[in-house]
DNA sequence: GGAGTGATGACA
DNA sequence: GTCATCACTCCA
């Protein structure tokens, strides 16, 4: 079984998405060949209240994306070195994504963009084929007793109400 | 523990 | 135009 997920899919509220994220396959194909690995470690960044979000502060042409319909990636550039990928959720007008942070075949946000040689040119594109990076649903099933959650990672600067909430969601390695 | 790195956003 | 900040990684 294998299914690329829509934006129908992404058009739901952040949280649970972000937990059914783990166990599902981030590909990514350019030309003939292909990248791929399964999710293990994803962060949400929900609403335009949550400090933490870039869309705390408003609507930017940066974050823009955010702020639209699901189900397309946001990519931006952090400490002039790394690229961050987030799949944009929820409906449109409401910001909200999901920080993919590592695969099974890499470890860390700013190495996984690199392994899958992502660039800003993907940003505000649709993930399904056509743009060359996309999530896929391998009939992978992953209990809940497997998924560990955590504060997210980098966010102090955010205040303790928003930087300790358990929007960090890890697959469990035993 | 600390440097590197450059786009971004806030402010003037 | 300036300036501080940052959803990170590497090396010590």
């Amino acid at each position: 079984m294998k299914k690329i997920l829509s934006s129908r899919f992404f058009n739901r509220p952040t949280l649970k998405i972000s937990q059914e994220l783990i166990g599902k396959f981030l590909v990514r194909k350019i030309g003939k060949k292909k990248i791929e690995g399964m999710i293990t470690e994803v962060e949400a960044y929900d609403g335009h209240r949550d400090r933490a979000s870039h869309a705390s502060r408003g609507e930017t042409p940066r974050n823009s994306v955010m702020f639209g319909g699901a189900g397309v990636w946001y990519i931006y550039l952090i400490y002039g070195n790394y690229l961050m990928l987030n799949i944009v959720t929820h409906r449109k007008g409401y910001p909200a994504a999901i920080l993919i942070r590592s695969t099974g075949v890499s470890k860390g946000p700013g190495r996984l963009t690199r392994h899958f040689k992502i660039d800003k040119s993907l940003n505000k594109k649709i993930a399904n084929e056509k743009s060359g990076l996309w999530i896929e649903d391998r009939g992978v099933k992953i209990a809940k007793s497997k998924i560990k959650r955590t504060p997210r990672i980098g966010v102090d600067y955010a205040g303790p109400i928003w930087s300790k909430k358990h929007w960090r969601f890890v697959l469990k390695t035993k």
